[in-house]
DNA sequence: ACCTGAACACCGTTCAAGT
DNA sequence: ACCTGAACACCGTTCAAGT
């Protein structure tokens, strides 16, 4: 707000919009109020309201690098990528919305976890095409992953607001009919409440390394 | 265009738009153009853009239904129902899209797949718990597979701009940096290519199941 | 019941102009 | 190099009014 207008500082604060109040909120005119300045300013620092969201993916996935620790199995390097992305998108509410947006091969940062993927899948012994699907399922799992019921619409609420939140959505459940959807309203509980987030992420980072262990076996067989 | 304007004719045109524009061309204003109508006409049918969109999804999966085969081992129940789903959001290119945007609890059709699986779990013996978590897991890896690097702006292409599109793909891949990228700059050909959609789902939706498999094996033991 | 017209508060973006 | 002002063609939505 008082420092000099740059480009990261522009998109630091397109993230704290998106993170508060969901990336619909993050406009060119509300982002400009927000940094004190013109709507056009901006448009010295960005192309066009597209090349200022790609900065915004880049931002996020930006720092986020593992070491490669060439003596582990393939299994668990992958396994490692992958949960380290989860982790570094669960930081903003808004990343999953970004991602979704933006065309990946635009974004760097993205571009380089993929480049590692693709190449610690090719030294585990796969083929071009296979390394291609196995990055794939992997990232695309990951920002689904990400995009998990935990924060939908997770904004910076407060302890009180999540628990009301939280108690809406098992009304909603249970309050749907339950000729049409029994399962639903049976487990309306434990669909609402969602087992933590943790174990979510947990469960499937695994499932996704485990369903590639299995496709694995199988090719090779 | 001709005919009475109803709820479903505004859903098809507005599906129409969507596949073939993107779902970003989906506007009050322009559907209502392409309707012959007035754009407050809309308002009459629906009470606002957001239950509009929640009836393109509807729509979208309306008509899907797997029939339960009890004899059938709930491996390959659940895996019907999942390839069943992607097949059906392949049919429309702003599939994803629209299930990206909107709640997925306010769509009737969308309840009744969720509900089904969720069935087919507890009926396989899961508990509350994990039934929720592999009913969550499924539909959102199903709805992430169809979004997947076939149609990411699937229009209603010719051959030949298909063709165009795959040559330019490509090319940027091969014009990275290559110190950056080295393993992206190196598959360029097989990432570009994508080893077509047909394999692609089917992989997908077998990695998922069988990621399924494994974790109830292990859970169990 | 079903649709129109006018109006309001928003968008992203261009382009000439200021410093 | 960096920012402003005015303008353009769009949005979604409300509200009174028509038939």
């Amino acid at each position: 707000m008082m420092g000099k207008l740059t480009r990261q500082a522009v998109v630091e604060q397109a993230l704290e919009i998106g993170d508060a109040e969901g990336l619909a909120a993050v406009t060119v005119r509300r982002l400009a109020q927000e940094l004190g300045v013109t709507p056009m300013a901006l448009y010295w620092h960005f192309k066009n309201k597209e090349q200022l969201t790609i900065g915004m993916a880049d931002h996020l996935v930006e720092g986020f690098m593992i070491q490669e620790d060439f003596a582990a199995p393939w299994r668990e390097q992958l396994h490692e990528l992958v949960s380290g992305l989860v982790r570094v998108l669960r930081r903003h509410p808004c990343a999953t919305a970004v991602l979704e947006e933006v065309d990946h091969l635009a974004v760097p940062s993205f571009l380089r976890v993929w480049d590692t993927a693709l190449g610690l899948a090719k030294q585990a012994g796969f083929s071009y095409e296979q390394s291609c699907l196995i990055s794939k399922y992997l990232l695309q799992g990951a920002i689904a992953l990400a995009a998990g019921p935990l924060n939908r619409h997770g904004r910076g609420l407060t302890e009180e607001a999540a628990a009301e939140r939280l108690r809406v959505k098992r009304l909603t459940l249970q309050s749907l009919p339950s000729d049409l959807y029994p399962h639903i309203v049976e487990m309306a509980v434990p669909l609402a409440e969602g087992s933590g987030a943790d174990l979510y992420d947990t469960f499937g980072v695994d499932l996704l390394v485990a369903g590639i262990e299995v496709m694995a076996a199988r090719s090779r067989a």
